[in-house]
DNA sequence: CAGCAGGATCACG
DNA sequence: CGTGATCCTGCTG
């Protein structure tokens, strides 16, 4: 279905290497997160294995705080495959190794390639519901398609390329080859077209196995609660609670000081606005405005300021 | 200075 | 009407 609109079937594919500067690199991003995703067992991979490893991650927090390096390499000519595969960095083709470590090594790859397949759809996943968009590009609207530039420029700490978009929707976007979104932006356009196309394989993924299949153990309990994309509008403290249930991405943003009294703290009041604003589509939000609207909860009883008052800390009435 | 409290006004569904 | 967004004044650590 995504896969087959007209004009990206054949197109070259460029996909994106994110690989650590030095080995440390990955095992903090491994370390990082407090409900730890990969498994730790991962961290004896040989080198091979993370070198190249086709990373579409979508944490923020990841691309934040780890200098990983980002960059655009042209796949070779018969790439067959499309995203989501764990792809040999160039020049490192097959290791000519003894035949114990390539089986181990294939092993591997495929752990990690489960591994990645699942953060994808995780993080698209989360990226859907922050934004209220459908995860099938091809049914953006051109607002949608918008939100999704936003986010993605926001992701990847671009400049404004968003502009060079207007009035496509998802379907115009999804058309578009790599040369075409390299003619809207010189810079960033095979970034863009890579995105597009880890979002289109998502979408894809998704229809060959129903979410029922890959039951995560983590704190994925609400993805049904905003199931409904077609926009119902979210309030601002189910907004809150989304981040707080998602400290994997967003512990650095917003996290909670004592969940069982539903006591939180906004660490950088000003990226919260901002995913705010992206989210309501509020280009002008800021934590001034934010903050103004929490505290309209006050009389409603949904959030309060704890006992002991401090900055940046809130607490909802009714905890989780 | 950034955050906090809360009034006023406006837009939107 | 409810919910935010926006703007504003005054206060606080």
């Amino acid at each position: 279905m995504s896969m087959g609109s007209p004009g990206c079937e054949h197109t070259a594919y460029s996909p994106l290497y994110i690989s650590p500067p030095h080995s440390d690199a990955r095992i903090a991003w491994l370390d990082e997160a407090d409900d730890i995703k990969p498994p730790r067992s991962l961290l004896g991979l040989p080198e091979l294995s993370w070198t190249g490893v086709y990373l579409p991650c979508n944490n923020i927090l990841a691309m934040e705080e780890n200098p990983w390096v980002l960059r655009m390499t042209e796949s070779p000519a018969a790439t067959p495959s499309r995203t989501l595969e764990v792809s040999q960095a160039p020049g490192q083709t097959q290791t000519p190794s003894y035949e114990m470590e390539g089986q181990v090594e294939e092993h591997c790859l495929e752990q990690v390639q489960t591994m990645v397949e699942s953060e994808v759809l995780k993080d698209v996943d989360t990226a859907c519901k922050l934004l209220n968009i459908a995860p099938d590009p091809l049914d953006w609207s051109c607002v949608h398609v918008q939100k999704w530039l936003l986010w993605t420029e926001h992701l990847y700490r671009l400049p404004q390329v968003s502009t060079l978009f207007q009035e496509m929707n998802g379907k115009d976007l999804c058309s578009m080859t790599e040369a075409e979104f390299r003619q809207r932006s010189l810079q960033f356009g095979d970034m863009l077209y890579a995105n597009l196309d880890i979002w289109r394989s998502a979408a894809a993924m998704k229809e060959r196995c129903p979410p029922e299949d890959r039951k995560s153990a983590d704190d994925d309990s609400w993805s049904d609660l905003i199931r409904n994309y077609p926009s119902q509008p979210i309030h601002l403290w189910q907004f809150l609670r989304e981040l707080l249930l998602k400290p994997h991405t967003y512990s650095r943003c917003i996290r909670w000081l004592n969940k069982e009294k539903g006591i939180f703290k906004i660490e950088d009041s000003a990226l919260v606005a901002r995913l705010w604003g992206i989210r309501k589509n509020r280009p002008a939000m800021n934590y001034d405005k934010l903050s103004r609207s929490i505290r309209q909860y006050y009389k409603k009883g949904i959030i309060r300021k704890p006992d002991v008052s401090r900055r940046l800390v809130y607490q909802f009435v009714k905890p989780v």
